[in-house]
DNA sequence: GCCCGGCCATACATCTGATGAATCATCGGA
DNA sequence: TCCGATGATTCATCAGATGTATGGCCGGGC
């Protein structure tokens, strides 16, 4: 094995046993390369790609610490991994997102508190007023609170693994040309709809009805999606 | 930005936008680091950190290339972030395994070859002969054949990414102590009654059947866990 | 006494050049 | 034809020098 991965794995089994805690400073490149036996390029290599997957943050002038390695901020890796696959993934993605979202949302309709989702009403009703004007800007802003809306009810969950998952999965799908098309065809009115009779299932909570309304939000994109690449293909 | 992120940037897209293909191989680092403007070592250093999350492909003696960038490639490096999580996201984890796996398994129901879903018996008698043997040899040959198991199953869903997720979040979950104490209060027996039931479902071609199985399979480990964490602490 | 701005030690950022090691293709001999 | 030696190519690693951002110390002013 390379020194660098090596150095690699080194690091990683320092954090692993709690050698080094979350928000620990590492040794500075010098003192850690001696201690590990290689060049300060090489060891600059393993922390590199370990501040790339977002477990150590480097800042110049500082030093070198462990993150906080919370859920959140690790598995947001997988959106940059995401990144890398072309649309012919996004349908696997959106299936996935379909089993994920659904048991987010029903696990919200428990957990969420009272105050939480009421203020996911300012986002519903943004969404409303964005597609009343119809700009571009509009769309970009409508996708935004697309987002966040989803986001939200992913956490209302409790879990925070699964609302990470979920955000890290929703970034390909709106990055994708999925929403250039969507709104083209006045599906904007139905996602509004349905955000809205998700907000309601939340109110009431009713588990089984925002699953039901998630499945079908999610459907629905997924849905279009796959007739688009059907007729246009890649 | 860095200039190294710039690069980790600037490769980025240059896959994103098609112009490396997966398979290519990259410019040498002296050449490519003249195109990016900067200086050998930098460029390695952005070159490692795609390399660690498996975008890039080095060999020595011979060039980098961009791997295939297939999902099961590029997910398993969820695999390695979650080892820095510890046993506290475990729950989390197999609250995800949870909700995907009984889909997967579901979708297994359907999609999955006759053949396919035979050769599964293997993996659950060989399951039973070990338990019978009961030796610490044996324990770990129970554990990869589980492993194999879901992982199978979770491929016939005919989804590559819900696959590779299931199979990146179920290594952590087997890496922790979770076997030790499960296999030593003879849910070892229970476990191969699980697996027999799903394979019987698969055979059956009842999804809904193959979903409850998978479900209480995976509800049961997660219960044992949380009783386990309450009891013996961190 | 408190606050603000400059100075300086520290630590990461980047570059350059050299040497070692692995791989692959080529070429010559059996 | 097959196989092994050889050399070119490319990555691996190192050493040393210089640039740059950060944080804290310290002194002056309010």
């Amino acid at each position: 094995m390379a020194l660098t991965d090596e150095a690699i794995k080194r690091i990683k089994d320092m954090i692993v046993t709690g050698e080094l805690r979350p928000g620990d400073r590492l040794p500075k490149e010098a003192d850690l390369a001696d201690r590990l036996g290689l060049s300060r390029s090489s060891l600059r290599e393993a922390v590199r790609a370990l501040s790339l997957i977002r477990v150590l943050d480097v800042r110049q002038g500082d030093g070198t610490y462990v993150t906080s390695l919370r859920p959140e901020t690790l598995l947001d890796t997988v959106g940059f991994v995401l990144d890398f696959h072309g649309d012919d993934s996004v349908l696997y993605v959106l299936e996935v997102r379909r089993i994920l979202e659904p048991a987010a949302t029903a696990m919200a309709a428990r957990m969420m508190s009272d105050r939480e989702i009421e203020s996911l009403g300012s986002l519903v009703s943004v969404t409303g007023d964005v597609s009343a004007s119809g700009d571009i800007d509009g769309l970009n802003e409508l996708l935004a609170a697309d987002l966040e809306f989803h986001r939200r009810i992913a956490l209302g969950s409790g879990n925070p693994v699964l609302a990470s998952l979920i955000d890290s999965l929703s970034a390909p799908t709106l990055r994708s040309r999925v929403w250039r098309g969507l709104t083209q065809e006045n599906a904007v009115a139905r996602t509004i709809e349905q955000h809205q009779a998700i907000h309601q299932a939340l109110i009431a909570r009713e588990p089984d009805v925002a699953r039901a309304w998630a499945t079908v939000h999610i459907a629905g994109v997924e849905e279009w999606l796959r007739r688009s690449i059907g007729t246009a293909g890649a």
